[in-house]
DNA sequence: TTGCTGACCGACG
DNA sequence: CCGTCGGCCAGCA
């Protein structure tokens, strides 16, 4: 049984999803980082990483305070940071929050990665 | 309808 | 570490 699919086909062409993504990284603890996959799979499950990053772009037009600088790829790279106005905006956020970033990667990614199936379990 | 493009991801060589 | 490939889904020409 895969359940996955079936909470697929609700997001289909369903704008729930974009308001699903803004809650959720707003539960994005300060400090710490998660990534475009983990917030996929939590929603919906695997492949929705591509529709996270779609969701993103749309956070800045949504104006409401949406902590998309703590969403980082798979590999902890800032891969977003263009989107943020000026290309070290994103950096700047995240270490005014504490979070130390090399070469535009999360350092201690591991530690401060925050996962959303896990945390949150739901 | 096809065929790209994307703030993506995992597997493979 | 690097490039490539297939998968995912929405939007657009």
């Amino acid at each position: 049984m895969k359940e996955q699919s079936s909470v697929r086909k609700i997001y289909r062409k369903n704008e729930h999803f974009f308001t699903d993504v803004f809650a959720v990284v707003n539960l994005i603890p300060q400090g710490r980082v998660t990534t475009y996959g983990a917030i996929g799979e939590y929603l919906g499950g695997r492949g929705l990483a591509r529709m996270v990053g779609w969701a993103m772009s749309a956070s800045h037009a949504h104006s409401s305070s949406v902590p998309a600088h703590r969403v980082v790829n798979s590999s902890g790279e800032l891969s977003g940071r263009h989107h943020f106005g000026s290309p070290d905006a994103m950096q700047k956020l995240l270490e005014a929050e504490g979070v130390r970033v090399v070469n535009d990667k999360v350092d201690g990614f591991k530690t401060l990665f925050w996962n959303p199936v896990t945390e949150l379990e739901i």
